[in-house]
RNA sequence: GCGCCCGUAGCUCAGCUGGAUAGAGCAUCCGCCUUCUAAGCGGAUGGUCGCAGGUUCAAGUCCUGCCGGGCGCGCCA
């Protein structure tokens, strides 16, 4: 696939028509303009950003004082003559020139309440969803778990910042491939499915047997370290499965089976886009191993050392040249997972057409993926234009900065913990409202304990450790879950007090409570948060943003009455409009981070 | 030894292509419910941004060197 939209499309760059374009991206083009119309050369940046204090307007343009540099003139004469040429007629109500030469935009207030107004009436919020020629097909590998055992709290992170991410740039317009490559291949299956075959001989069906995964892997591990002929038989089963036999090849797919439901259990719990048409594991990739070792060997890329063979790169040489190894086959001729995840990147850019590959994996294995990506672009396995990007993220740990474990300091298994979650939500619930009947509470208490586990994850930096803390994440208190979805249930109790259905109101939009004022300037940088969020992969990035949202309206909740008797008429309808689109903004956030919201709580 | 990541308020964390007086929440203290859900709001206290140099009109942010912590580094995944 060479069409013209993928030259140069590395990074998702989002056009939207003008009455749609960011505020940012919007002045940003109004500035660079004005300052080519002052002279300074087209190198020199805009530099346009939000201000960062109430005092210095909406907008700032910081690339006076580097122009001034450039062009050796004075910053705020240079400020000054891009004033002359800046035409903000209409959107901006104030420019001004402060400090050494920032340029302060202050935005007019019937423009902010003609895009809010746009905005509220607008499903999309607004937001522009890519073209034909700007959709890229992005592959995202995320989650991941190894069947052979229980899903646990190490693959919490890769799962729930994955999953954002499909949701976030399939809503933008992209073709989104999920792919959740699980560990469904290797040795240890022949021990697994040869001790799944005795328990099936017990008048079992496998879905019995393998109900405790962990216990079940325990039991097989016991097995084989105790009865040396079980052993024997769990070595002559993985070279039977490796080889295609038909009835040790029905075994494993039992046992695939069934633990691939288990996954199924908790990704339909943790409220998570994946499904069985989005797994394609290692076994998927398993003829094509020897095939790529061989392409590999023929390009001189992978040679053999010491009975394996290797590819050696350069490109990661330590100080005195020796360059870095990468085992692709074991002397023996077994294969590791550096060839499966060759076979997977080969596949994803050729067969699957990608034009970005996203992996959300373990900070742990960087190196390994710099291996693969660059072992893979030596071998032309992609092209030089698609982006390959590991998004890696830190480890959870427990409030005592270890890893997060079991008070006995086992693994936390994943079922477990979001079955507590739900159980602690449930008692928070109960408390501040015992009023609700006992199904609607239970539906509440799971929606805020699933979605306070996930918040509280997606809302930390993802390349850092994160403490997992059960207090916090429930507290309703500052940037959390409950705390947005708080301010979401508060909305809809006013629509429901006013009797008014959401979105139904036609009435203009008026900014003018300083409350109002900063809602509504935060409400209207939404694609700016959602396309940066694209771009980086950074989640905690739209987390910010929805929880100033929720901050912002808090005080215009205090602040600016809505339902008051001495509320004129076109106020109150205003109002509501700026309600109904911070209810949609905070539910649609929200809903890209896979976290739902509700009426009451 | 080499490589990657991290070090910001007592604690948990933000800080976007370098920009103006480094921000939240918790905790502590002081206010606000007969009035739209107080799971809330307003205010106060609290930081030589690990240390030392350097680049720049401008450094928490970029560069170098240290100190401290985590992780990784040929036949597991």
């Amino acid at each position: 696939m060479t069409g013209a939209h993928r030259a140069g499309t590395i990074r998702v760059h989002l056009k939207a028509t003008p009455s749609l374009m960011n505020i940012r991206e919007l002045l940003n083009d109004k500035v660079q303009q004005a300052m080519l119309a002052a002279g300074i050369p087209a190198e020199c940046k805009a530099l346009v950003a939000p201000s960062k204090k109430a005092g210095f307007g909406d907008y700032q343009a910081n690339g006076a004082m580097g122009a001034a540099k450039a062009t050796k003139s004075n910053p705020r004469e240079l400020a000054g003559k891009i004033l002359e040429h800046l035409a903000l007629d209409g959107i901006a109500a104030k420019l001004d020139i402060a400090g050494p030469g920032f340029i302060n935009i202050h935005l007019d207030p019937a423009w902010l309440a003609e895009q809010l107004s746009t905005a509220e009436k607008d499903p999309r919020l607004a937001i522009a969803q890519a073209s034909d020629a700007e959709a890229q097909t992005v592959v995202i590998d995320y989650s991941g778990p190894n069947l052979a055992k229980e899903m646990h709290v190490g693959h919490l992170r890769s799962t729930i910042i994955g999953d954002a991410l499909a949701r976030l740039l399939e809503f933008q317009g992209h073709n989104v491939i999920r792919q959740n490559h699980v560990g469904d291949w290797g040795t240890q299956f022949g021990m697994l499915i040869a001790e799944l075959e005795e328990q099936l001989g017990k008048e079992r069906d496998a879905e019995m047997a393998l109900q405790d995964l962990e216990v079940f892997y325990q039991q097989a591990k016991k097995h084989f370290d105790q009865d040396e002929a079980f052993a024997h038989k769990a070595r002559d089963y993985v070279v039977r499965l490796q080889s295609g036999d038909p009835e040790i090849l029905k075994l494993w797919e039992e046992f695939r089976t069934v633990s691939l439901q288990h996954s199924k259990e908790i990704y339909q719990k943790l409220n998570v886009t994946l499904t069985d048409n989005d797994v394609c594991g290692e076994s998927y990739y398993n003829d094509d191993l020897s095939v790529l070792v061989k392409e590999l060997q023929d390009q001189g890329l992978a040679v053999e050392d010491q009975g394996a063979q290797v590819v050696f790169l350069e490109e990661l040489a330590d100080k005195d040249a020796n360059p870095s190894p990468v085992i692709i086959q074991k002397q023996g001729g077994g294969y590791l997972y550096a060839t499966t995840d060759l076979a997977a990147l080969r596949y994803r850019a050729g067969q699957l057409d990608a034009d970005r590959i996203m992996y959300f994996i373990d900070a742990r294995q960087s190196l390994h993926m710099q291996q693969v990506f660059i072992t893979a672009r030596k071998a032309g396995f992609v092209h030089p234009e698609v982006s390959l990007e590991h998004h890696a993220f830190g480890t959870m740990m427990g409030k005592d900065g270890k890893p997060f474990k079991t008070r006995t300091g086992g693994t936390v298994k994943l079922a477990q913990l979001l079955e507590e979650a739900v159980e602690r939500a449930a008692q928070v619930v109960l408390a501040k409202s015992p009023e609700l009947d006992p199904e609607a509470a239970a539906e509440i208490a799971r929606k805020v304990g699933i979605g306070a586990v996930k918040y509280a994850d997606l809302s930390k930096t993802r390349t850092n450790d994160y403490v997992f803390d059960w207090d916090k994440m429930l507290s309703f208190d500052g940037n959390t879950a409950p705390y947005l979805q708080y301010a979401y249930t508060r909305i809809q109790s006013i629509f429901r007090k006013a009797d008014v259905e959401p979105g139904s109101l036609s009435g203009d939009i008026s900014v003018a409570a300083e409350q109002e004022r900063a809602l509504a300037i935060r409400l209207l940088q939404l694609s700016e948060a959602l396309e940066q969020v694209g771009r980086e992969a950074q989640p905690h990035l739209l987390c910010t943003y929805l929880y100033d949202i929720a901050s912002l309206y808090m005080a215009f909740y205090e602040h600016c009455p809505i339902l008051k008797s001495d509320v004129p008429e076109a106020l109150r309808t205003s109002r509501l409009r700026l309600c109904h689109l911070v209810a949609q903004t905070l539910a649609t956030g929200l809903e890209l981070l896979g976290i739902e919201v509700m009426d009451r709580m």
